[in-house]
DNA sequence: TCAGTGATTAGG
DNA sequence: CTAATCACTGAG
């Protein structure tokens, strides 16, 4: 049984809802209608103008300010110049959280994912509820998930540094 | 190990 | 306007 992730799934706590998404289905439709879906197999959770690490942690910006949305809208954003990292927003409105998307079956690495599936800045703002060019599915797997610490954010405290909040299939 | 790459951001 | 920074990757 497939389902396709709602609304609900996404407006809950990042801390909730990261640790439940490797092993679901990121869904892509292509260019000419072919659609594509790869097993998610490792994530990180950005949490709040608190966290350290978290783009939100000085206050809205005109880049960041789509996790202010609602839960299960897009947050793509270019990094060294080359690659587009793609995140989901979760929590209610005004809550600045989001899901960093780090690997999928074959394509670790979260810079080679959007490269591969042709992700960038134009599916900013889009929403993976509703949207037919990009969601997320449930089809029933039940996987082991592995935690640990979140990669090359360094420039955060070490509270913020060392919290174990990257999620991965094992 | 390390350079590449350009949008974003804070600061003047 | 300027300059520093960066949730990364692949080549060597």
């Amino acid at each position: 049984m497939i389902i396709r992730l709602n609304r609900d799934y996404f407006s809950r706590d990042v801390l909730e809802v990261a640790p439940t998404l490797p092993g679901k289905f990121l869904c892509v439709s292509g260019k000419e209608g072919i659609t594509g879906k790869h097993m998610i197999t490792d994530v990180e959770a950005y949490r709040g103008e608190e966290d350290e690490a978290c783009h939100a942690s000085r206050g809205m910006t005109h880049r960041n300010k789509i996790m202010y949305n609602k839960g299960g809208f897009v947050y793509m954003y270019l990094i060294y110049g080359i690659y587009w990292m793609l995140n989901i927003v979760t929590a209610e409105k005004s809550i600045p959280q989001a899901v960093l998307i780090r690997g999928i079956t074959n394509y670790e690495g979260p810079g080679r994912l959007t490269k591969f599936l042709n992700l960038d800045g134009t599916y900013y703002g889009e929403d993976v509820c509703e949207s037919e060019r990009i969601w997320i599915e449930d089809h029933g797997l039940n996987i082991d998930v592995g935690r640990g610490k979140r990669i090359s954010i360094d420039y955060a405290g070490s509270y913020w540094r060392d919290i174990e909040w990257r999620y991965y299939v094992i």
